[in-house]
DNA sequence: AATATTTTTGCAAGTTTTTGCTGTTTTTGT
DNA sequence: ACAAAAACAGCAAAAACTTGCAAAAATATT
């Protein structure tokens, strides 16, 4: 068996799985167990995969949907927060999904900017709330109870009859090839929609999250206009998404 | 098991539940108490929680409640909302307004309780949100940004496409003559779309309001059913409304 | 084709990490 | 203040990791 087919082929179940014990991998492909492992540690070296004690993770394995008291990946958001709003012009009407990015986001319009938001997130809705010059309408429907988040045919109905500015998509998870990903089927339905419903779509995403791949597809790459990351536009991790006619910001 | 996994389940109950002992996690992992604590340890330093005496607690759990300073209005209010929880059968499918005195009902829910719970308030989405078995819809619309609640066609036009077996309306001015009236033009719109989309609508003072009036009106006396004070049902205030057919509670 | 060079793979010895257990100290509730 | 529960510290076994090395395989060179 090639090298390149045993690194495929440990890629893959770290995407199907999320997680993968070098025991198992030594198994299943018949070969020893440091075999295995110096694979590992290479994919691990290209930022692939990430290796743990014992087997190893997909990227965003460890990340949350809640905003956890982790003031690294706070200060993170925060700064993909700003960028983001610095794209942001007076008069614009735009989409904002939900997401502890997509909140910071919502904290950080500055006071004079005017902008009309459409949102089917409670909380984001509520921090543009706190924003005079920002007229907020809530897209309606079944709230997530963990998400806070509505979803549902009323929300991706609502948005069939919209055409915005500008769409600001939060927490996803992105890969070059499979593109964008969730973990929750009636999630992907609404983010769908909202692309749908916007002429440019930006999406925010802290780089824990590249490279990770979930159960269900949001859309491709091509679909995305903008990606705002905490790196440098130069980073070599970005590498991988050169390829699309995407701005990195 | 990896370190990892179980570290993500760690921090999955704890967003989850707001708190866990590590009691359970050692249970329901299979792992000592001792590695468990050793795991809290670690997410406690990387800031992802709060270790406790016990267990952990999340970070950004912490009820946010703009209350009045006004501490008698607030225990009439929970007395009123007390007495509103009390009126709710299980598997209802009812209409809830915004105002301090509904959060206080939405509060209140017991956790067994099955509801569904149409509502316009982003304040009462959020509070209902945390009682697992209500199924919250969010009535989607523009939001007024002093009362975080949902108003215009959309909200009208949802609300008309409704027949639920009860409203719950929570702020209101109440007048034996003048009937139910309000300050806000668009909110006594939506109101009105509430009213007709129960079956019943449940009425909820402060005895301060009652026998003030304001601009606009929502509704006569007769188009509500149950009157929730927090005075004795047999207050001499309430002699005014005895001429309808209501129930005072 | 034969040889040299590089890469890959498996193995073994030594090191580190993880984990459960012990007994002791601290905290909590009554 | 006291008993019970929880936290802590140290220890030892097991699992996983590192390093160095030599055989095997692939690649390059003559």
């Amino acid at each position: 068996m090639l090298k390149e087919e045993r690194q495929k082929y440990i890629l893959d179940q770290v995407h199907l799985h999320h997680r993968v014990l070098l025991n198992d991998l030594s198994d299943s492909l018949n070969v020893s167990i440091d075999t295995v492992r110096r694979d590992v540690k290479e994919l691990d070296k290209e930022k692939k995969l990430k290796k743990v004690h014992g087997g190893a993770t997909s990227f965003g394995f460890m990340t949350f949907t809640k905003d956890d008291g982790n003031i690294y990946l706070k200060s993170k958001k925060i700064s993909i927060a700003e960028k983001t709003v610095s794209l942001l012009t007076d008069g614009q009407v735009i989409l904002m999904s939900g997401g502890t990015t997509n909140m910071e986001v919502a904290k950080l319009i500055p006071e004079k900017l005017v902008l009309t938001v459409f949102t089917p997130s409670l909380h984001v809705a509520m921090a543009l709330l706190d924003h005079e010059n920002v007229e907020v309408i809530f897209l309606g429907g079944k709230l997530l109870h963990d998400a806070k988040f509505a979803v549902g045919g009323t929300v991706v109905n609502a948005l069939s009859q919209l055409r915005v500015d500008l769409c600001i998509l939060g927490t996803g998870y992105l890969d070059a090839e499979f593109g964008l990903t969730e973990f929750d089927w009636e999630v992907i339905q609404v983010k769908q929609a909202m692309i749908r419903a916007a002429k440019k779509t930006i999406i925010l995403t802290v780089s824990d999250k590249l490279h990770s791949v979930q159960k269900y597809k949001t859309c491709d790459m091509t679909a995305v206009h903008t990606l705002v990351t905490e790196l440098d536009p130069a980073d070599p991790m970005l590498d991988a998404f050169r390829s699309f006619e995407l701005v990195l910001v």
